[in-house]
DNA sequence: TATTGTTATACTCTATAACTATA
DNA sequence: TATAGTTATAGAGTATAACAATA
């Protein structure tokens, strides 16, 4: 990834249409392109790509999920899971199990070095962006509140 | 891009983790996430990549801007943007330009085509996600005054 | 027949490094 | 020497299609 990007957030030149006061989606979508860099940031501290960040997040430290879930939770195709899985067990993070009931699904667990890498994975994720933690504890809840709402509007989030 | 996703945004499983009331970072996360679906279905219905894309969007159709400047606001190299820049200039959208003062620096513009597309690619990407064009006015005018505030805290946007 | 995961393929995206032409 | 853009390269991310094993 980039490394002359800041380890919070990096610094993005502002597009050449400043956004008006009210044109909020614009402003999604350069937050959008803020945080790429960003994750990739995060990921390169840890030495896994950025979608071996994601899966390593989307993982349940406590439940094994299956492979297919996984490729829901990414927003991809499974064809593209098993090579990311792969480099992720290759690495000793998690490892590929096997259930009864069924056994075309392959169940998917942390080991114990893949959750201490996720432990590390969440805390700087979560604290990274100071400029959303310093916000107000309401204004953080109204936020969370409208995201919350936006995704399950959709059908992106369960409610 | 995955054809499957709803056209205006992709319906994504719920993360194992279920997000606390006030757990406003890993749902950004997962905004984003749910967002690169929909931008790639975006702009699967023009015809171009996402990064092509999102390079159409930072131009300015009143203004040339120069290659580093459109790398800085796609957030990558330069050297990837001249294949970006490339495919766009061999569909028509954009033209090189030479300034006189200083021989090294190319300017982009758009062509009329390139305009036409990106008053479509703009339209999609404002009107599509209902559920933000939803909110009441003051709502949205909350979310913008913070988007805004965070990434000009982190020099991301200029004030 | 349908589904889960894999393999094979082609293309896009990405950073690094070496190069050119200017300054 | 330094900078703007290009080329070359290697690797990561992505969708599609064909496949094996299982249901």
């Amino acid at each position: 990834m980039n490394p002359d990007v800041q380890a919070d957030l990096p610094s993005v030149e502002a597009p050449p249409n400043e956004p008006g006061p009210d044109d909020v989606w614009p402003l999604f979508i350069q937050f959008v392109l803020s945080l790429k860099s960003w994750w990739g940031s995060v990921c390169d501290d840890l030495d896994i790509t950025p979608m071996q960040g994601h899966a390593l997040r989307a993982l349940d430290p406590d439940r094994p999920i299956a492979m297919s879930l996984l490729a829901e939770s990414l927003a991809c195709e499974p064809s593209n899971v098993t090579g990311i899985v792969d480099k992720l067990e290759s690495r000793g993070f998690i490892a590929r199990q096997s259930v009864g009931h069924d056994r075309r699904v392959k169940m998917l667990v942390l080991t114990d070095e893949g959750k201490a890498t996720r432990t590390l994975l969440r805390e700087r994720m979560e604290t990274t962006p100071e400029a959303v933690a310093a916000l107000p504890a309401t204004t953080r809840k109204q936020l969370a509140t409208i995201l919350r709402d936006v995704l399950i509007s959709r059908g992106a989030l369960k409610p």
